[in-house]
DNA sequence: CTGAAAGCGCTTACAG
DNA sequence: CTGAAAGCGCTTACAG
């Protein structure tokens, strides 16, 4: 069944198919009528490929997710708690415009070429990226084409950074660890830790930022040995805490995310201490077992949600305009104060 | 940039540039080797519409989310933790035999218009359905027509069940229900509730009939009013818990996934009884969360990533060797043993 | 308001 | 081993 099936049956051309499936205005009442019921009766749908290679546009957003594996073989950001809600929230945003979300994950450098295919073999008419170490130079090959991308958490270094053709997303990872780490010192504490997270993405560098800032207009001295590395991994904050807790012994540590944070209660918890009465810690992400935790965990909400809306809509709004769109979004964070952090004393 | 001016570039038909992209082995050595280096030069990619129009196959998959929103709005699959670990075994599997994943969710039966319009419209080569309720119509269709489709949790009634012609995933929910069950009656539970989920899906129908059946199987009376409604939430759990509480105080509670036993635990806590002193409970799917609950959540565990697994596969095979491929898998589950359930004393 | 025709960018028999 | 040509199923000027 293909649409000059359709037309014979309903008595027209092709044309006049075609126009009525694109609901062009200057069809006849009851030729669209004819038509329609043809359509209806067969059950026709046009061929997408055709449409397509005829001109149409893609109605097909790509959503690739930069993610490494970690000691388990399992990625770290699909199978962790961001990815679910930042995931349902673009696909919701694009089905509610009648788009459909491809979506792909790439572990190593060569599969980025998955991904560029997509592009330039005209299946997705954009795409978004996310969980890319900061200024990916893959990315910046499919910009350069004239594609529409969103990246979320890129820097954008200057006039020339290619970055600046399309729209970035990120959220206020310094604002949030100044003040996770303002409310630390207001609580007393002195000697406060940080457990970084992985140093090539843009997150990982703004926390420690937000940190040393914080540190700094409270008059606190950096002390090197409380800031120590991690990759954002349930396991590389145990790691971390373990190597804190028997080397330079904080009050208070603020961990770079919540999966490392929860490393870090169980280091905390092989040592026999208390999470608050001994340390205080605090997380950022507010991943959904944050609350579930005993203490609850103090931590910095981002709003994936928003952060994904964003994404989609500005993607899909250019598509639908057909106009290129750039721009660059700062989310705001909110400090979510739970359980895990006590005044010193 | 397309096959022409490949072609011309190289000094060779178009013909044979589509030759040496479909890697055919009847071009010269040399011809292939001028063809790659125009291609490599140009950085062309075939247009993939053009070449499905031309008789190439889609290596799209589809993977439809059915849903339904809870109190918040919120999707309760997609924003659960059962959406994450089926979702990102699937893009794994596909990815790595050069598949790409479309996702698409399911709120409301016009919805299916769209899983539909994928299917028909060719941009899919076969879909995979989740969370759909037990003998979903909407998806007879789509089989009958002859697509290649896998659903997760369905009853196939007969041998003329339209679900006989596609690949068919069920967990043993039965089995873990029976195995639950009667863990709790080991223990000497006799007033042992159950929290039913929602029962329009297949997964809640077998609990509880697993539950029933090890009742019996130990002698033990079916009291009605120990079987209480739920639908998967977490607000729903704690509702039921709430009512089993103030109503028939059973000893210990069987809920049919671990979501309503989030809301278990919050109902518990407020009526001012311990876990598992008082009152003993066991959860179904063993999401991330139960491990890190205090008391951590005895339950049963269902291997998501099997079942997605199986699915893309399975998909992929057919799809890969041309073929129709029906089938019909049951995944063990496992019960996992944690400290939510202690003998009654 | 409607139809005939060209064209989108590929692949694949067919012929040599 | 290679090329010329037909065809896949649509849309969209163009003409009337």
């Amino acid at each position: 069944m293909n649409s000059s099936d359709i037309a014979k049956i309903a008595g027209v051309s092709r044309s006049t198919v075609s126009r009525v499936i694109n609901n062009y205005g200057n069809v006849l009442p009851e030729t669209r009528k004819k038509v329609l019921e043809a359509i209806k009766k067969y059950n026709y749908v046009p061929m997408a490929s055709a449409q397509m290679l005829a001109g149409k546009k893609s109605r097909i957003l790509g959503l690739f997710i930069v993610d490494t594996k970690n000691e388990n073989d399992e990625n770290i950001i699909t199978s962790s708690s961001y990815f679910s809600p930042f995931t349902s929230a673009i696909i919701d945003k694009a089905n509610k415009q009648h788009y459909n979300i491809l979506i792909s994950v790439i572990n190593e450098a060569k599969d980025f070429k998955n991904a560029k295919d997509m592009f330039y073999n005209k299946t997705i008419f954009g795409g978004i990226f996310i969980g890319a170490r900061n200024n990916e130079t893959e990315i910046y090959d499919i910009i350069e084409k004239g594609y529409k991308v969103a990246v979320v958490e890129q820097e954008v270094k200057d006039e020339d950074d290619p970055f600046n053709k399309c729209v970035v997303i990120n959220s206020d990872s310094f604002g949030g660890a100044y003040e996770a780490t303002t409310y630390l010192i207001g609580l007393g504490h002195k000697k406060i830790a940080h457990v970084c997270g992985d140093m090539k993405q843009l997150t990982a560098i703004s926390r420690l930022e937000g940190y040393k800032k914080a540190l700094k207009d409270s008059g606190l001295e950096l002390e090197h040995s409380l800031v120590v590395n991690g990759n954002y991994t349930e396991e590389s904050g145990y790691r971390a805490v373990k190597k804190l807790l028997s080397e330079s012994k904080p009050t208070a540590i603020f961990l770079a995310n919540d999966s490392m944070s929860l490393g870090a209660i169980r280091a905390i918890q092989e040592a026999n201490l208390r999470i608050p009465e001994d340390i205080s810690i605090i997380g950022f992400d507010d991943i959904e077992v944050a609350r579930y935790l005993r203490p609850a965990l103090t931590t910095v909400r981002v709003s994936v949600f928003q952060m994904a809306s964003i994404c989609a809509n500005s993607l899909i709004r250019a598509n639908d305009k057909d106009i290129v769109f750039y721009d660059n979004y700062k989310i705001p964070v909110e400090l979510i104060i739970r359980e895990s952090c006590m005044e010193i004393g």
